[in-house]
RNA sequence: GCCGGUGUGAUGGAAUUGGCAGACGUAGUGGACUCAAAAUCCACCGGUGGCGACACCGUGCCGGUUCGAGUCCGGCCACCGGCACCA
């Protein structure tokens, strides 16, 4: 009598059978074949897994589980990225501490995945708060501050005002805070950052170095937004024909400069301040009024240019000698080229609507537009006019000869600028890792030696955030006060603390060696599993969190600690899941699922299923309920089929090319993460499998089912009588021979439309192949007696006949 | 505006890269089993016309290349994601 199929009860048993046998386990063992597969750690929300891990999760951990059952070595590693606003919030609220928020909150996670039946190692778990963890993410920033790349400097940062806290450039976006859409403000602060700029090139060329999907590649190279031009100085004259210090400029075009009529600068620019100006007050009040708004308001209310002439002072064009009139105006910034530029209104779109604005020369330097209609921006197919020595050249070789002449004239240089810009590195936040910095009366700042890391967060009894932009930590005083390392001196700690994306820059390298209490990592642990032979995650990290990591990993490499220029191999970005009605998941629209409810009602097996057969792993996709009923009937029709197998452990002949082909197409489509026709293909193979099958047949679908519904294979492994455990069995092998059939269906089309089909023995000639189409019935019909006047023949495939008239 | 992506039945989605469009799954229709229902099994399931074998149309829109186009080329439209007064 057949038991029935029951996730409840089976699903616990072998995750507890997983466990207990540490099958999961990377082996640091020598000689081995490994592979080291990696999803982006978790943050350990309050609320537990939602709709948006189990997919990726589910993905890596079926190429987890088929690389082991190849034959590899694998390293499946989770932790926990525990640092960060969430906790703080809600310890805030509840008064309770944030390690005791993240030690309920992990336990739940980890309950939650285990349920789920991934093959994480359970012996590599990292968390970041740990400070034997984060004991060396301070060592990795003391490193970079011993290298000059952190450095503290006074600058305008993005402020939010709702999470009182610095927003790195990249956790704006346009213009609201990336985490509560507050509108970011500017405050000028002193801060933390990191000179991540200094690796702008190379973070750019070794993209090449990576199999990188191309839109990923594609988002990093803008935002690291490299730019070729040249910077100019031009002279500023004063009403009274003085000269104050040259105007400098960075400019892409430096073929169009006999066309700047006028010059711009921001209105955070000194030289608007400059005793020079006559009209001080008014460029005064138009500099406040632009410092009072915000960077989104700014971007906002970007439609009609505003302005101040600054009268007494003007600038000369170096190429035509022309004294020409210098303006401050908000649609310059200071954060990007040198903050002032040479504007050239017939070949740019807002130096045209400016000059537009304020009644300025519009003057013609490259042919091919008309510019007294809109700028002429076109760098392709352009002559230059109006500009001496350039005239007639294109575009790109004027670019050339002005950059020489500039050169020569010691009037400019070229340059390259990067859009990328230094990395915030500071939250006035309780909830990260504390900066291991002594700021000394006497020494002024000192590192804080090795030895006393991990400098540890204390004990505090309010974690709320101050409005003088203090981090909590500030009032701690016996934590703040303390002696200088160098001098011995009173002294005060740093109070900043880290933002969450330290812990996460280099996690993936804890992971080979997390209980080292020496190093990071040790040398030969980061030789055995780095780089990251695959890395799946979400398209949201792709300017942060990849970027950040790569970074530091790069830094690492240069002092020594990598082996290797890039961290990660391969990436691949899973698409973003939307809920049943097309939108964004969320609770109150009741929209997306629990996994929870779903493994409660389904079963795990069934989840995972579910998750992966949905779509296309790398679009985005639905969540539908839908197609949960479809997986659980394809494994309960799986367990009767097994069931009622009969004993043989060879395979039944109608049924050996119809499994080679399974084999290869599962085997193939999990390399190219193509999951959901892998699933569809094991569905088709089991409705053949129905008509009759023995256990051998029967052991080699259980096997490739496997990385995908463990438990339910493991089980009615075990039931069959297969050797171990399902999950540590070898991975069926297909034999090319014997995924085709002796003979094949051609198409057979008349003057290019299907008019039937034909069966012929495989890899038949062309003749053979034409004389058999003109046999069938209805190609005779129409060809009534007549030859075709030409044929196509592809093998094995198609015959398409011409008949003309 | 720039960069990336998508558009296929009622529906989620396939299509070996230029070769039988709609695999697989949902839903639906008809049938079997059942007193009945659920579950399960079998069959059908893009549109129009025809009793019919068949014919014509059909992958966002318009054009092109080709014996043959969902796939390639040119020109549009719509939606999604990213960046954006970046000089």
């Amino acid at each position: 009598m057949m038991n029935q199929y029951d996730p409840k009860t089976i699903e616990p048993k072998w995750q507890k059978t997983w466990l207990e046998r540490g099958c999961f386990r990377a082996s640091d063992a020598e000689g081995l074949r490994n592979f080291y597969c990696l999803i982006e750690f978790p943050y350990p929300s309050g609320v537990g897994l939602h709709i948006g891990h189990p997919r990726p999760y589910t993905g890596m951990d079926v190429m987890a589980r088929t690389r082991r059952m190849q034959g590899f070595n694998v390293l499946f590693p989770i932790g926990w990225d525990a640092f960060g606003l969430p906790a703080e919030n809600y310890a805030i609220k509840n008064n309770i501490h944030p390690a005791e928020v993240v030690t309920r909150n992990v336990a739940h996670f980890r309950g939650q995945i285990r349920r789920l039946g991934y093959s994480f190692d359970d012996t590599r778990e990292v968390n970041t708060t740990d400070p034997a963890y984060y004991k060396w993410t301070q060592w990795i920033f003391l490193k970079l501050y011993e290298k000059g790349l952190a450095y503290k400097s006074n600058m305008p940062v993005n402020w939010c005002p709702s999470c009182k806290c610095v927003l790195a450039n990249e956790e704006v976006i346009g213009g609201l805070c990336e985490r509560c859409d507050t509108p970011a403000e500017r405050r000028d602060k002193g801060q933390w950052m990191l000179k991540i700029t200094e690796y702008a090139q190379r973070l750019l060329d070794d993209l090449a170095l990576c199999d990188y999907p191309a839109r990923v590649a594609a988002q990093q190279t803008n935002w690291i937004g490299r730019s070729e031009g040249a910077e100019i100085v031009f002279p500023v004259i004063t009403a009274e024909g003085g000269e104050l210090p040259g105007l400098r400029v960075y400019t892409t075009r430096p073929d169009t400069l006999f066309g700047a009529t006028y010059m711009v600068i921001s209105p955070e620019h000194p030289l608007a301040g400059s005793a020079a100006v006559r009209n001080a007050a008014e460029a005064d009040d138009y500099r406040k009024a632009a410092a009072r708004k915000s960077d989104f308001e700014r971007t906002e209310l970007a439609k009609d240019k505003t302005g101040v002439r600054l009268d007494g002072i003007s600038a000369k064009n170096p190429a035509t000698g022309e004294s020409i009139p210098i303006f401050v105006s908000d649609y310059v910034l200071m954060s990007y080229g040198t903050g002032a530029i040479m504007a050239v209104p017939g070949h740019d779109t807002r130096d045209w609507e400016f000059a537009r604005a304020f009644g300025l020369p519009i003057v013609e330097v490259v042919a091919g537009g008309d510019v007294t209609k809109e700028a002429f921006t076109d760098t392709e197919t352009g002559v230059l006019v109006n500009s001496g020595f350039l005239n007639g050249l294109e575009v790109a070789e004027a670019k050339k000869k002005m950059s020489r002449w500039l050169l020569e004239n010691k009037l400019g240089e070229p340059t390259v600028r990067f859009k990328l810009r230094d990395w915030v590195f500071a939250r006035q936040r309780y909830w990260g890792e504390p900066i291991p910095i002594v700021h000394c009366p006497v020494c002024g700042m000192v590192p804080l030696p090795e030895e006393q890391l991990p400098l540890r967060l204390p004990d505090v009894q309010n974690y709320k955030p101050t409005e003088t932009g203090d981090s909590p930590l500030a009032a701690i005083t016996d934590w703040v006060n303390t002696t200088c390392p160098q001098c011995g001196a009173p002294a005060k700690r740093e109070t900043d603390t880290m933002p969450q994306w330290a812990g996460s820059s280099w996690y993936f390298l804890r992971y080979t060696d997390p209980n080292n209490e020496r190093e990071l990592a040790s040398q030969e642990a980061l030789h055995r599993w780095m780089p990251v032979n695959w890395y799946n995650g979400g398209m949201e990290h792709t300017t942060l969190h990849l970027l950040y990591s790569r970074f530091w990993h790069k830094f690492l490499y240069d002092i020594g600690v990598c082996e290797t220029p890039e961290p990660y191999q391969k990436r691949t970005s899973h698409g973003f899941i939307l809920g049943s009605d097309g939108t964004k998941i969320s609770k109150t629209k009741n929209n997306g699922m629990d996994p929870d409810e779903v493994v409660r009602d389904y079963g795990a097996d069934t989840l995972r299923l579910t998750i992966l057969f949905i779509g296309d792993f790398e679009k985005g996709c639905q969540w539908s309920d839908k197609a949960i009923k479809g997986c659980r009937r394809f494994l309960e029709r799986v367990w009767t089929v097994a069931h009622g197998a009969p004993g043989g452990e060879g395979v039944t002949p109608e049924l050996e090319i119809k499994l080679h082909q399974t084999i290869k197409k599962v085997t193939e489509d999990i390399e190219t993460l193509k999951f959901n026709t892998a699933i569809a293909a094991m569905m088709s193979l089991l409705s053949v499998m129905e008509k009759g099958c023995t256990r051998g047949d029967m052991k080699v679908l259980l096997r490739l089912l496997s990385p995908f519904a463990p438990h339910i294979c493991e089980e009615l492994w075990a039931a069959l009588g297969g050797a171990g455990l399902c999950c540590e069995a070898a991975w069926p092998v297909f034999d090319p021979a014997k995924t085709v059939e002796d003979t094949v269906e051609l198409a057979v089309q008349i003057n290019g439309k299907l008019r039937g089909a034909v069966t012929v023995p495989r890899g038949c000639g062309q003749d053979e192949a034409i004389a058999a189409a003109l046999q069938t019935e209805r190609v005779a019909a129409i060809a009534a007696g007549r030859a075709p006047d030409k044929t196509f023949v592809v093998p094995d495939k198609l015959v398409n006949l011409i008949f003309k008239g």
